[in-house]
RNA sequence: GGUUCCAUAGCUCAACUGGAUAGAGCAACUGCCUUCUAAGCAGUAGGUUGAUGGUUCGAGUCCAUCUGGAAUCACCA
């Protein structure tokens, strides 16, 4: 029985015999680190049923404790309400005895249940981003926490490899390649492909000009009656956008001259700038969010915000008919064209189409290979987008769909999820997202009858998943209650959002080859590796550069949007991969130099007090498991790499304080102490690795 | 406009689901390498948890309103 078992039903037991009071569930939480002891339960709730006061219910609960348990050494009671346990150093040494022995520790018993985890599903029309890193990270640490957590795990990936955004990629290609190859250009198969979709967004553009412009001119030959109203009435909302801004610029005048002068230099500068031009302006944007003012200056702020607001709501509704507009492009009809033939199995389209894909796949094995994250089951789009039809008629007959006089299929959907009923087959017969998304679901359960099914996509997708979830809920399906949308928040960059075509984007294999350099660069400076072939020099920057990456993606909440600073955000220092990394990196040379020495690394020892640290670190070890069940029932690898740091910087502190081989200095007493430290150190070392092993990072030997 | 999410130290993030004096790292400043790896350790400084009310023994956490930000609401995928 563990101790905080132990002091639990104590607990209980004591509220039963002191009060005859039946007490369901006591919560124990760590003390703070200020106060005497290792366990605090908390008295508040208690006080009223049992009408004592604290310091008196401390002092029986804290008596009771301590005569009729053999761990409790000590209690006291502060702040009016928190009882204070410590524990025995023999318990807290006879307990790590047990740990030390046992192999097994960290992996969990079995649950018997299977559970898929899909992540990953990249498009295939451009190479993995930050994003995608993020995902896969995430997706292959959930995969590993759960497996440790004791459940079977299938990782997934479903690949888009098909559909409009494909056939730009190869009408592009098409036109301009050129016959151009990985092999012939030395261009990596994935970046090849999108340098082609890139291609394809440029020449598009140039089309959609003239149309634009016809479009201001009020000439709508080109459009069906619907796209005209749809037109028109983004028109019109520009055009009440643009009397908002009037009426708002009118204001403009009058706070300016009374406040300007309050402002700093730059920002007199960027606000001249941005008058002068009165459009959208991400820099100045940015200055101002960056930014304090003091309260006399918000008026003018407020109103530049405004006014800035409303040029974005501007640029939005233009993309919106520029989005008309391009699909009147001869190149849009064209990729039209090519998607028919696609799906009409057009032998040569076909041909193009499989050429190209085997190129992106060479390319992102690579990545996948390199970033060190792997699957069980691949899906792909082009075999799965025709699944799902069948499903329709299922609904159709529970009477959860309903057929409109036009053809087109709709899901009824309760209010609490949306307003909108989801469409599932368009007028046409053909099939949207969601119906290839039920079928999948579907295909997903006969293949690996599966209890729980996580979805790795981002939290833009909520409304989607939602929707899909209590589509298969209310068609009874066995595994709707085991769905669950592990919803992660986007990844900003200092400059915003992430555009593919501003640019913005960073590519995931150029930021790890920089980060591969960042580490070269530091571990050479150090020179801890003096000696060491050069292979094994780049294996070792190797890993410490992953595991910098994935531990600066993986810290962080996954549902939380995160902020990726490039020059910054990897770090090396502090609360880092790296120092949990070196962490280990001690704990192994500690056993090295003791085989050097002669002393035996594997023997029994004989301890019988603690050094505070040593208290520490046995606290720490001991609460493993309860983490991997934490993050698997949570789905978060973030506790785990909390839990990792935690015992790296506790170990850093360890060894600081506590001399380990240094210990011996002849006495019989030394040598016990020296057997115990190399003992901590060597499960220490233990842990850090499979923890970091739940997040996808190695260890080095050396660093 | 509707819905959902977010706001914590100069910056990036925590806070065991309502518990104690809100914690780490980075950046700044002070010490510590002739001894087990200094990618380190010890310390100083840094906070009206966006604002205002409420709920109670107790609120960063729950409720209401407001301010600011993001996502989403297609016969797109």
């Amino acid at each position: 029985m563990s101790m905080e078992t132990t002091l639990q039903n104590a607990l209980q037991q004591a509220f039963k015999e002191l009060f005859n009071l039946e007490v369901t569930e006591v919560e124990l939480q760590p003390t703070r680190k200020e106060f005497e002891g290792s366990h605090t339960f908390v008295m508040f709730s208690f006080l009223k049923a049992v009408r004592k006061r604290p310091d008196e219910l401390g002092q029986m609960l804290g008596d009771y404790l301590t005569q009729n348990t053999n761990v409790v050494s000590g209690y006291n009671v502060a702040n009016k309400g928190f009882l204070n346990i410590s524990i025995a150093d023999k318990v807290w040494i006879d307990t790590f005895g047990n740990l030390a022995q046992n192999n097994e520790y960290g992996k969990l018993p079995h649950k018997n249940q299977k559970v898929m985890v899909e992540y990953s599903s990249p498009n295939t029309n451009k190479p993995l981003h930050l994003g995608h890193l993020r995902n896969n990270f995430l997706g292959y640490s959930v995969a590993q926490i759960l497996e440790a957590a004791g459940y079977d795990v299938v990782k997934a990936n479903l690949v888009n490899d098909r559909g409009v955004h494909i056939c730009k990629s190869m009408l592009a290609y098409q036109k301009f390649g050129e016959g151009e190859t990985p092999e012939s250009s030395g261009i990596k198969g994935d970046h090849l492909i999108g340098k082609y979709y890139v291609e394809f967004d440029k020449q598009m553009k140039k089309q959609v000009t003239p149309i634009i412009a016809k479009i201001a001119k009020n000439e709508f030959s080109l459009f069906t009656d619907e796209e005209v109203t749809n037109i028109r009435n983004y028109q019109n909302k520009i055009a009440k956008i643009n009397e908002e801004i009037r009426n708002e610029q009118a204001k403009l005048p009058a706070l300016k001259g009374q406040l300007l002068a309050s402002f700093d230099a730059d920002f007199q500068e960027l606000f001249t700038n941005w008058e002068a031009s009165l459009t959208y302006s991400s820099d100045f944007k940015k200055y101002i969010d960056n930014q304090s003012f003091t309260k006399k200056q918000q008026p003018l702020i407020k109103l530049i915000r405004r006014i800035i607001k409303l040029y974005n709501s501007i640029a939005k509704e233009d993309g919106n008919i520029k989005q008309i507009a391009n699909n009147k492009t001869p190149l849009m009809n064209e990729v039209v064209e090519m998607l028919q033939k696609w799906e009409a199995k057009d032998p040569e389209t076909v041909a193009l189409w499989q050429k190209m894909n085997g190129w992106v796949y060479e390319g992102f094995d690579a990545t996948y290979k390199a970033i060190g994250v792997d699957f069980d089951q691949m899906y792909y789009e082009s075999e799965t987008y025709l699944l799902g039809k069948d499903i329709i008629k299922d609904g159709l007959d529970k009477d959860l769909f309903y057929t409109k006089p036009d053809g087109s299929v709709w899901a009824k959907l309760p209010k609490e999820v949306s307003d909108n009923d989801k469409i599932l087959l368009r007028s046409n017969g053909t099939s949207v997202y969601m119906t290839q998304d039920l079928g999948t679901a579907d295909k997903k359960y006969e293949d690996h009858a599966i209890s729980k099914s996580i979805y790795v996509i981002g939290n833009e997708q909520d409304y989607h998943c939602k929707v899909l979830f209590q589509i298969l809920k209310d068609l009874d399906r066995p595994y709707a209650d085991g769905l669950y949308h592990l919803s992660y928040g986007m990844v900003d960059l200092p400059t915003g959002k992430m555009k593919s075509r501003e640019g913005t984007v960073i590519d995931a294999d150029d930021l790890l080859e920089e980060v591969k350099e960042t580490a070269r660069k530091r571990t050479d400076d150090l020179g801890k590796l003096d000696g060491m072939s050069d292979a094994e020099k780049i294996e070792i920057y190797r890993i410490i550069a992953l595991g910098a990456l994935k531990y600066t993606l993986l810290r962080v909440d996954p549902k939380k949007r995160m902020l990726f600073d490039k020059e910054s955000s990897v770090d090396f220092q502090g609360d880092a991969g790296p120092f949990v990394q070196m962490n280990y990196v001690r704990t192994r040379s500690i056993l090295r130099k003791a085989a050097e020495m002669g002393i035996s690394t594997n023997e029994p020892w004989a301890v019988s007090d603690l050094h505070v640290m040593e208290k520490e670190l046995i606290k720490l070890l001991l609460q493993y498991e309860a983490v991997v069940e934490e993050a698997g029932y949570e789905y978060n690898p973030s506790f785990v790499a909390q839990y990792a740091y935690d015992l790296a910087r506790t170990y850093s502190q360890f060894f600081a304080e506590c001399p380990i081989l240094k210990m011996d200095d002849g006495s019989a007493a030394s040598i016990e102490r020296r057997k115990f430290r190399i003992a901590l150190s060597t499960k220490t070392g233990e842990l850090i690795k499979k923890a970091l092993g739940l997040l996808g990072i190695e260890v080095p030997e050396r660093m």
